[in-house]
DNA sequence: AATTAAATCAAACGACCGTTTAAATTTCAC
DNA sequence: GTGAAATTTAAACGGTCGTTTGATTTAATT
């Protein structure tokens, strides 16, 4: 799908003030005006509202399998540092895309929207490469035999999740209002990546 | 504050609306016919809607720090068993009241929300009795000291939010279709706090 | 029983909404 | 340069919204 420079802009914008407001209560005038464009451009291009917070989730539900694939396929790495780098990845993928995964938090609580079943194929996509490489790892040892892999997967998103949705409650509990915003990003991603990598070692290895 | 029958069931009505639709897509013509009253009781009760939605949040914001408290400090019990009813506690009750949480996550996703501040204050009472009785195991020897408590009670909120508005995925990842909606909270209870106990244990604790 | 207060109602208000319309303008292809 | 196609525009449409209004009904008080 190729989108010109109008079209581009209005998905911009739109991303940004779902993100921030929710589909509702975020208006087509709203979005007009913050893309530059006429209110009958959302129509024109996208056909409807509902139509436009469409194409925003196609556009970004890049699948991430192959990424996901490659990281744990990566035989130069051991078993550990393959899941350290996913921890790694993931948490990175989600705290520099704000917009896009506030929006994904809000279409997960509402039950009736049209991209629910696209939501449920990606994830059941990513959970199914993460699944094979924790047991792979069980099956040679590396990685101990009761985990529940989809617990582990839900720890990993719902924490990430929470942190991102909440950061500037985070930043107040953790005496860090002197950050800037990118500052406080960075300082998010590395410490929610270490607590993660830190569970999760815990539970999946064998104490040294 | 005492609420009449009328208002107690716009309350819940609306509660369930919020819940399901959020704020903007749920109308007071919506709750009222829900409620069987008259719309103009809204405004005639709460004074608006914005007024509706701020009365469920502080009559459901009931302090749980005194709940907390009793748990964290009851010392027949040992402190990984203390460690263990706050984990189910916890996790009960967010699952047991589906509708608010979901108000509760999408008030946290919603950056320009007037309960915010409240929603802030109770989170940081009840973290800080958590964080107490976690320094406390510590300087006993019965916790591992590099242990980040903020991070921790990240993980706590944040997997089980995430699976409280995902169970529908959650169920079908599982294959617990056949469970009715009263079976499948169970089994999240259990399954849930399992996982979490599981986790804190093995970051919190000496290696048998 | 009469009066006052509270609750309820249907209708209305002014505002906002997403989408459409028809005309105007711009761009493209020849 | 011309005509067709695409894009853009302002206005309009029909609908929904939260709140208010004033009349009526019900409940409480004297």
């Amino acid at each position: 799908m190729e989108y010109n420079q109008k079209q581009l802009s209005i998905l911009e914008s739109a991303e940004k003030l779902f993100a921030l407001h929710g589909f509702h209560a975020t208006s087509v005038r709203d979005i007009a005006h913050e893309a530059g464009v006429n209110i009958a451009m959302i129509s024109y291009y996208f056909g409807s509202k509902e139509k436009l917070i469409e194409s925003i989730f196609l556009k970004r539900i890049i699948t991430w399998k192959a990424t996901l694939t490659e990281t744990l396929a990566d035989t130069s790495k051991s078993y550990v540092e393959r899941l350290e780098s996913l921890v790694e990845r993931f948490v990175r993928r989600i705290m520099s895309n704000p917009c896009f995964n506030l929006m994904m938090m809000r279409a997960q609580i509402q039950a009736d929207i049209a991209v629910n079943e696209l939501i449920h194929e990606n994830k059941k996509e990513a959970y199914e490469v993460i699944r094979a490489f924790i047991s792979e790892g069980q099956e040679k040892g590396h990685f101990k035999k009761n985990v529940d892999v989809l617990m582990m997967v839900t720890t990993l998103t719902g924490t990430t999740n929470h942190i991102m949705s909440t950061r500037h409650h985070f930043q107040r509990m953790s005496n860090l209002e002197h950050l800037t915003d990118s500052e406080l990003q960075e300082y998010l991603i590395i410490h929610t990546s270490n607590h993660l990598k830190n569970l999760f070692k815990a539970i999946l290895l064998h104490e040294a």
